[in-house]
DNA sequence: GTCCG
DNA sequence: CTGGATGCGCG
DNA sequence: CGGACCGCGCATCCAG
């Protein structure tokens, strides 16, 4: 099965035109490499039988993207791809993951200072070639540094079963201040994925600061990013790191959907949003100014035309369409 | 680059 | 010191 | 064919 080879060269050839800034392209790749990662069938199987007719029917892949998948079945190679990586010999595997440093940042980096992968890059911010550079500066430099050891550590995942009983144990001491009045855990935790990036937690209250003082101070916390009234974020000594965010009554189950995700499953409930002549955020559901569901999940699925659905679900493969026939299969619960 | 109207 | 632009990251 | 492509917040840097 070779989508997932050919996935990654198109996230690849997406952030190789990032770097010269092109608009919209990236976007199209990246498209059809998500759609390649979850595909069920073999792209190899479907021209094997289809040709290449059967290539464009999937869907975010036309013209252009289907003649480089039928190039790359045939040859092992996409000519545009490997023009890319001979004009910025770069280790992607490596310097994409790093947080803090996008395309824009990479290019310049590799044009002054010729940084082409991991180690070049440490060593560079240890000898404070960065900070002068134009766009960055000291904090970015410091930022870099310490984005490299997080990503040495860890590489930015965390198992859930790794990490699960000391979230259990931070929600309740959070559950117990007598200031809370709400408390979730969102994200990836809450979809119960097997890898978790970070955990992020919502809270109901009207006097956040004792929440946050309390938050920032917790055994395990070994660096706090920021604290402030609505939001708080702390690194734990096992590497990962937690978010808290105080949020209003009203657009509490707009903030649980946004927080809950996926990504994919965001965008998507957007575009139906803005279908319906409505606008999705993090903030609530709205029809002009107005405010036409906020305070709980089920509303703002409800007045989209949906069946709730569950968070395991939320990653944009069907659970929607789903949803909206109110047809969704019945999650067993074990 | 792809989709939609 | 401020406002605005940019890059990046979040779901 | 022409226009849209999710929407937002934050940190940082730079120009004034």
């Amino acid at each position: 099965m070779k989508n997932q080879e050919i996935a990654k060269i198109f996230y690849e050839i997406a952030y190789f035109l990032e770097m010269e800034d092109v608009k919209f392209k990236p976007y199209a790749y990246e498209k059809a490499a998500l759609t390649l990662e979850g595909l069920e069938r073999d792209v190899e199987e479907i021209y094997k039988k289809e040709g290449f007719e059967g290539l464009r029917k999937i869907p975010g892949i036309g013209e252009s993207i289907a003649k480089k998948i039928e190039e790359y079945l045939k040859t092992g190679k996409i000519q545009y791809y490997e023009e890319y990586k001979k004009k910025y010999p770069i280790n992607l595997d490596e310097l994409m993951g790093i947080e803090g440093l996008g395309p824009k940042r990479m290019k310049i980096l590799y044009e002054k200072l010729g940084i082409t992968n991991l180690k070049e890059l440490e060593e560079a911010a240890k000898a404070h070639k960065i900070a002068p550079l134009y766009g960055f500066g000291e904090k970015t430099e410091k930022n870099i540094l310490e984005a490299i050891e997080f990503a040495k550590r860890s590489k930015g995942r965390f198992l859930l079963g790794d990490i699960l009983p000391i979230v259990k144990e931070v929600y309740e001491k959070l559950k117990s201040l007598k200031e809370v009045e709400r408390i979730d855990a969102v994200g990836s935790i809450r979809r119960m994925k097997e890898t978790i990036g970070d955990v992020d937690f919502l809270v109901i209250s009207k006097n956040p600061k004792p929440i946050m003082d309390f938050f920032v101070s917790l055994p395990g916390v070994i660096k706090v990013w920021g604290k402030g009234n609505t939001k708080a974020s702390v690194r734990m000594k096992e590497g990962f790191d937690m978010d808290i965010r105080v949020l209003p009554r009203r657009s509490y189950g707009a903030a649980l959907q946004y927080f809950t995700g996926s990504k994919e499953h965001n965008i998507a409930l957007r575009k139906i949003a803005i279908q319906k002549g409505l606008k999705l955020s993090e903030y609530g559901l709205f029809k002009g100014a107005e405010m036409i569901a906020g305070e709980s999940e089920e509303e703002i699925y409800e007045k989209l035309g949906m069946d709730w659905i569950p968070p395991e679900l939320r990653e944009d493969r069907g659970e929607i369409e789903a949803a909206l026939k109110h047809k969704l299969p019945k999650i067993i619960d074990y």
